[in-house]
DNA sequence: AACTGTATGTGAACAGTTTCACAAACCAAA
DNA sequence: TTTGGTTTGTGAAACTGTTCACATACAGTT
């Protein structure tokens, strides 16, 4: 029940100015607004309006704006916004001032896919650890990590100072995996299986089924919605 | 420009009842209980009310309700919903009363995950093509599918008919790619690669960052919002 | 130092979504 | 057939998120 494993000491971390919260949506895009940041950053651009920014994206810049000002002001008036400080503050806020230590659960499609994805750490976050209960699997090498076992998912996750799991396993054991997940302290994960995940108050959960997010493309095909 | 491919002709689609266009919230929630009623189909059950449907993913009951409200009526006062009926409206609302023809770009990482990904065709999703650049890979077998040159791509997405394209390829080739899928008359794009992807308007994308899903995680972890 | 042009930051208006609350409808039992 | 218990379907209310529009502030120029 530590409060957060490491504590930054220098920096005064940039909190929603009022108590509100902010929005899902609002998140999203200021990760958005970061990965674009990034780009930019590295194109040479110093310089970016809401309204550049906004185009870039499809959003408006009142929207861009909105965003941000739930943070504080960090543009200049009739200049805009600095690349590479904007990046900073939205990296600060989002919690990409740091590294993140991640764990894998599940060896399978999904599961070896990631650990091997080079843009995790390219992001900030580290794959530490990889589990699987398959005996052939463990003990061997899948994309430079050791499989470990995960009857010892709990002591190793707590040794390990794990931060986020990620979860790649079949629907019928997630709910009993979150569980012991949730038991060793981890206050994040983000699941693939293809089912509801149940967890306490003080834990976030997202959830990601690759074929709702095709399904969501077949209402679109079958309904032709005008945008 | 031909209108849609193959055209059903025994099933009077289930359209919203008024013009209002149905929020991507409401359409994801019903790929949510089209998965959820699925599982209890299995189980057995054979009826359920809308508390039910709530409760086991942490919704209410009138959210649920509502959802179903802009499509028709499909329960029984007093007795809640036939788990096998509603499964098939909902099926024929999100357009999976039938199957759908995949092709996926890029036999990296996370492509070939989605290759042998075994959820896809129970859900409807047949992968049909599997395109790369890279001339090792061309002509290999990945995961029982031959990985064809990206090179014939338009040319053999409209020979297969291919309804939906999963793009998995790094970001700095993806818009040109884009542009080639889209010139084969596909409609509807998963995009994988992080970055902003344009298309007309009468194309869908959606896009798939995985940091970005991790992000979403460490803005709740910085700032511990109260769920 | 004053002026011009531009882009921010933000209350207020608007639009969209969720929740509420209840009449209507149905099942089952007597 | 009537009654009691339950759950739907839905307008209206409440809430949340987006867009508007403009005062404010700054950069750059003269």
């Amino acid at each position: 029940m530590g409060e957060s494993g490491q504590q930054s000491a220098s920096i005064e971390r940039l909190k929603p100015q009022d108590k509100r919260r902010i929005s899902d949506s609002t998140i999203h895009r200021l990760s958005l607004y970061h990965r674009l940041l990034g780009e930019l950053e590295s194109d040479g651009t110093k310089t970016v309006s809401s309204k550049q920014l906004a185009e870039l994206q499809r959003l408006t810049p009142a929207q861009v704006r909105k965003d941000l000002s739930f943070f504080g002001a960090f543009g200049t008036r009739g200049l805009g916004y600095s690349v590479s400080d904007l990046r900073k503050k939205i990296a600060e806020i989002i919690g990409l001032d740091r590294r993140w230590n991640v764990a894998v659960i599940g060896v399978g499609n999904i599961g070896s896919a990631l650990i091997g994805f080079k843009e995790f750490p390219n992001r900030g976050f580290d794959v530490k650890l990889v589990f699987d209960n398959d005996q052939r699997k463990i003990g061997s090498n899948h994309k430079g990590m050791r499989v470990s076992d995960i009857r010892n998912l709990k002591e190793d996750l707590k040794a390990n100072q794990i931060d986020l799991v990620i979860l790649a396993v079949p629907s019928s054991p997630a709910q009993k995996i979150v569980d012991e997940v949730v038991a060793a302290g981890v206050k994040a994960i983000l699941s693939f299986a293809p089912t509801h995940i149940d967890v306490p108050p003080d834990v976030y959960v997202r959830s990601e089924d690759m074929s709702m997010e095709l399904e969501y493309l077949t209402y679109a095909l079958v309904n032709n919605p005008g945008k």
